[in-house]
DNA sequence: TTTTCTACCTAACGATAGGTAGAATACTTG
DNA sequence: CAAGTATTCTACCTATCGTTAGGTAGAAAA
């Protein structure tokens, strides 16, 4: 699995034979099927994890902070958390990010619940932004996630400081654009 | 190649065979081979129009705004004009963004050209929120782009008004998530 | 000692992919 | 109308996909 998800990371999901995750298994391909009944089974098992790694990161991240914490100070928190999950823990929440939108449509069901306990958890952290407006809550939640996934696309941790960018975004997210980006 | 955007833009790039487009088309796979080369050349035909579609939208909008307009709102229009270009224009645009990260890296780069020349856009449009800081510009580029384009993968126009959306949006990118999202 | 389980193997299947060769048809122009 | 070009056709190729069938060596359990 941890193979899988690194090249579905990387590759994509339909990019990503059986025989490319098995060589690098050093197992020939029909040998994945004692461990997986197909690969649907596989890649789902992958997806799922990819959430549960990013939930239990954020959760614990919250966890450690003192009783009490200011809503978006638990906001900054939660995007580093998120920001580091998605470049540094695993490959699989990178892999779930990456590959999601390329999923057939029941793959994609199958990895909804686990999509919706995390992004309630979100919907928790930004209540207290949104006046007890649920509609405005509905746009937020998958706005400020995406908005944070979207870095999977562009941030290299490999030639950027994590950290600074999870300062940057987390000052952009909470105090806007007009604040002016300085040291 | 509006069939083939069509079909990229719902389904991904690999699960799109040629005799998908050449049957929505009403043709066989092999006619297909007389307008373009190859399914790279078709593929890339319909990324660099995506760009191009959204880039002139963007400025058609900006320049329709009276001079000496201020930069929060002529990022505003561009951010308006940007949702539309990916939910309701074409599907060319809304096609680029999500395949792009799909594509094998040689495809990928035969469309940079355009996303950069895209990119300078919103470069001019958030460096007077940057202090003329490059650092911070050349992350906020990014993050901006990649926060409008993630709501692809959230917002169905066809639910919800997606004038409301940018609004929000907006609001969100501008002022910041501390400002409280009310009507 | 007999049986079952674990973790793999080789060989091959049907389906589908992108792509090619060359004949047939449709359209335009002298 | 004839010639030539533009477009689409039929028929087929090779490569690769996910998957299945059937078997094997050795450890574990009965």
């Amino acid at each position: 699995m941890d193979i899988a998800a690194r090249q579905f990371r990387a590759r994509g999901y339909a990019a990503v034979s059986l025989r490319d995750i098995a060589t690098e298994a050093g197992m020939r391909t029909p040998s994945l099927y004692y461990h997986f009944p197909s690969k649907d089974d596989l890649v789902i098992a992958v997806m799922n994890r990819g959430i549960v790694v990013v939930r239990e990161a954020v959760t614990a991240a919250l966890a450690a902070l003192p009783s009490g914490t200011d809503p978006f100070a638990r906001l900054g928190t939660a995007m580093r958390a998120h920001l580091r999950a998605l470049h540094g823990l695993s490959d699989y929440t990178s892999a779930n990010v990456r590959i999601f939108g390329q999923l057939p449509e029941d793959l994609r069901r199958a990895n909804l619940p686990e999509r919706r306990a995390y992004q309630a958890i979100w919907a928790d952290l930004l209540s207290p932004t949104c006046a007890g407006n649920p509609e405005v809550l509905a746009v937020r939640v998958p706005f400020v996630i995406g908005a944070l996934n979207a870095t999977l696309e562009w941030f290299d941790p490999a030639r950027g400081d994590l950290d600074a960018l999870a300062d940057q975004l987390g000052q952009v997210l909470l105090t806007g654009l007009k604040e002016q980006g300085g040291k």
